[in-house]
DNA sequence: ATATTAATGTACGAACTAGTTAGTTTGGTC
DNA sequence: GACCAAACTAACTAGTTCGTACATTAATAT
């Protein structure tokens, strides 16, 4: 039996709510059988390779990372990979896309508006504070973006649409602040979510090089809750009059 | 006549000081000669191949940086480059170590204590803003780096030890800021370099993806001055009582 | 039942890639 | 001018890596 129906097996067998349902994405997709009772489940092979492609991605860079790798850690095979995304720049531009869209679909339901000001830019920093740390794969996939200059992302309409919303929130946010007399005049809120996506990034970004320089784990929770208190701060100080 | 002859050649005739001076670092270093008249020159052989590896690895990564590439652009060939830094990852640490050497090297003649607290500040982070915007190479080694979990960083002690002096000069000139009762105290100059390092660091690091998803062009040279101001403004605010 | 299409597995190959082998050139020394 | 060590080269090797050709099985329509 391969490990692909040995997978189906153990999905459509024992209890309705899967025990491994804290297993690594890797191994199982939290998504629902789209066609229960089938052989074949093309759904579930594409979110299973995902999910391994995403963390191949992550850990070793695009060009480190190895399709035959990938596709060893998969239910299923290397032909299925190509099958379903063409080659490896198809793979990686799908699981960047996918990365982009879990992290703008969380910051859409934040719903900021009925809070006042300076506790929306709080709750907003806070969040991208927690979500970027506590994802570590979407940092690292944008900096392996990054240093192949944008040419999966340009590729991919999908994602520049996604990242627009962020400026419209904070906008709101913003003028909100200036009208209540409580931010300074003058600010574009490009440059402000710059500064806030920078100071939540960075943290995650560097995490190897800075936290050997200075011998400073930043990845304990008393570092890291100090570290969100000065991000946020820093931002409030930046915007208030 | 080899490659390296002609780049001999060139370097013992003509005027002193040469007409190329302007041209890239990878075709021709500026380091005197240590032996002139010699056929075999290792330190320019040495520096030659460094400036052509910087280039290659901050181009496209450790991984997607290929050795044959690197030596193809080299005025000598592949066999030299194993010969003088061991293997691919001896030579990438020893282009990670010139890399920071460089920085490190002029932030020290930044001469910051005659400035007042806050003069001293802006001269700091002005300084690092520039410097890290028109070194990108630098900027891309230290991502590729930290994508690669910093193992390479590790197996260099002299990295290690130029990094620390920052942290003195920034001490010193928060102190004087506190004792002046210009700043606020209770604040960590490690944080404070962190958040410094963090909003310089993301301007040119995110540059690809962030101008792309904000149809901005990040190195505009009025882009690039009123972002500075904005990382000047922002540290100082966060200082200040 | 049967034909048709979608999904999948196996095995392989062409091109690439880090590192090496075996030898040559160069300038200085005795 | 014979000899040596450092600097250097061309060609090669062993292993890897992306991608594919070909065969097969499962689901769906008829």
């Amino acid at each position: 039996m391969s490990a692909k129906a040995k997978l189906r097996r153990e999905m459509s067998a024992g209890s309705p709510s899967s025990s491994s349902l804290g297993d690594s994405l890797a191994r199982q997709v939290g998504s629902k059988r789209t066609t229960p009772g089938r052989g074949h489940d093309p759904e579930l092979t594409r979110q299973n390779i995902l999910a391994v492609a995403t963390k191949e991605f992550a850990e070793k860079g695009y060009s480190g990372a190895r399709v035959d790798e990938i596709a060893a850690r998969t239910n299923t095979s290397k032909r299925m990979i190509y099958y379903y995304f063409g080659d490896k720049e198809g793979l990686f531009v799908t699981v960047l896309e996918e990365a982009y869209r879990r992290i703008r679909q969380i910051e859409a339901t934040l719903d900021l508006a009925h809070l006042e000001p300076e506790d929306a830019i709080r709750a907003l920093v806070g969040f991208t504070f927690d979500y970027q740390n506590s994802n570590e794969d979407f940092i690292r996939l944008v900096m392996v973006e990054n240093i192949h200059q944008g040419v999966h992302l340009a590729r991919s309409r999908a994602i520049q649409d996604l990242n627009v919303s962020v400026i419209h929130t904070l906008r709101d946010i913003y003028d909100r602040g200036v009208s209540q007399d409580l931010f300074r005049k003058g600010i574009d809120e490009i440059d402000l979510h710059m500064t806030i996506s920078a100071l939540c990034f960075f943290n995650v970004s560097n995490r190897a090089t800075f936290s050997q320089i200075f011998k400073r784990d930043m990845t304990a929770p008393e570092m890291l809750a100090k570290r969100r208190e000065t991000v946020i701060e820093t931002v409030i100080r930046y915007l208030k009059k």
